[in-house]
DNA sequence: ATCTCGACCATAAAACAATAATAGTCGAAA
DNA sequence: TTTCGACTATTATTGTTTTATGGTCGAGAT
């Protein structure tokens, strides 16, 4: 039954955006859950399964909103401003995607590697095809569309960081517009 | 004796570099520096202390491998690219004060704090001297030269990561010099 | 068949104790 | 003023036992 996995994911969620997926125990989620442990196995093969499954959950969630984002308005700069925006908004809401993103003890399972290959492609894709109607449309001159859109992705891995530490001087979304600002006067066609 | 503490600190900078300052003992400083244990506390307070000053003593070097970079040059664009050049190119050579700057379990060490926060200054008042030069003579129209400092930090930040990783894939110096070009031409005046 | 769970096992993590390493001190001496 | 051997108090390591936990199985319910 799909949707007592769903229910089985929900929780999962939570518990391992609480304490982790090493602080968190299978009789834990049973016990959340009100089933046996062993249900679970019936649904999921382990742990790492269920985390793998939380984790592709929420990355598709991104992908949507970001997607969505996009789509809901015109222009190339105003798609790269909200695509922008929104995952700044949304990353840090998806606590256990973040911390398969940034967090380090991660590394060695290979769907977490795998999860960000796939969201670095997407993004990329994404950034390339905003790029490519902006050139197409007459707005932007980028030379190198392949570059550019790195260096986007770079900038917001930059951008995370101050994310993370929050501090209240700075209005990152201020912030945001300013240096997107300055990066669309670069790419403009003139 | 002046030269002595220096000798001592240059031995500890290696065993530093290659161990980390856990797996790092007094008796091995003491040992490669062919003197007692006990003579170190002679000149230093504790083992803290030295790797505090030998990461001061990176940070200095860092700061004056910039500033020689940026008074090689004349033009602000040429000043940017040495100094977004120098500091890739010298960062992860200091391998102490790299891992101060980057390592979550040194956190904890107030002096770490301090020199990261003095680094952090040091980089956004260049920058932001540099700006304001290009605004003074006409190179630049840079509105607001804080934001824009802080947005190259970022930027900088965010190109940290793929030089850890090291994708041979990616020339980093070709990179950075595209993305430079966009940022000069969102920052030109015209 | 599909689904649930108690009882069970093997392994991994925590707790503990004993031992070894190590940061830091001190007084004597060069 | 500088050096260091001998010492101490703490911290880290190692080996051992105990507990917790991921995962299995077969019996039974639906």
């Amino acid at each position: 039954m799909e949707e007592k996995k769903e229910r089985i994911l929900s929780i999962a969620q939570k518990i391992f955006a609480r304490f982790g997926i090493n602080k968190t125990t299978m009789d834990e989620i049973a016990k959340m859950a009100r089933m046996g442990k062993a249900t679970l196995y019936y649904y999921f093969k382990s742990k790492e399964d269920i985390f793998a499954e939380v984790i592709h959950k929420e990355s598709n969630i991104l992908k949507q909103k970001l997607s969505e984002a996009i789509n809901k308005v015109k222009t190339p700069k105003e798609k790269i401003t909200a695509y922008v925006l929104t995952r700044m908004k949304h990353l840090k809401e998806l606590v256990n995607y973040y911390s398969a993103l940034t967090d380090d003890y991660l590394d060695h399972y290979s769907f977490v590697e795998k999860e960000r290959q796939n969201f670095t492609h997407y993004e990329m894709d994404t950034l390339k095809n905003i790029l490519f109607a902006g050139n197409n449309e007459g707005v932007f001159q980028v030379k190198d569309v392949d570059v550019t859109a790195r260096m986007l992705t770079i900038a917001l891995k930059g951008l995370e960081y101050p994310l993370i530490i929050e501090d209240k001087a700075v209005d990152i979304e201020t912030e945001i517009n300013l240096m997107l600002d300055i990066l669309f006067k670069g790419m403009e066609k003139r």
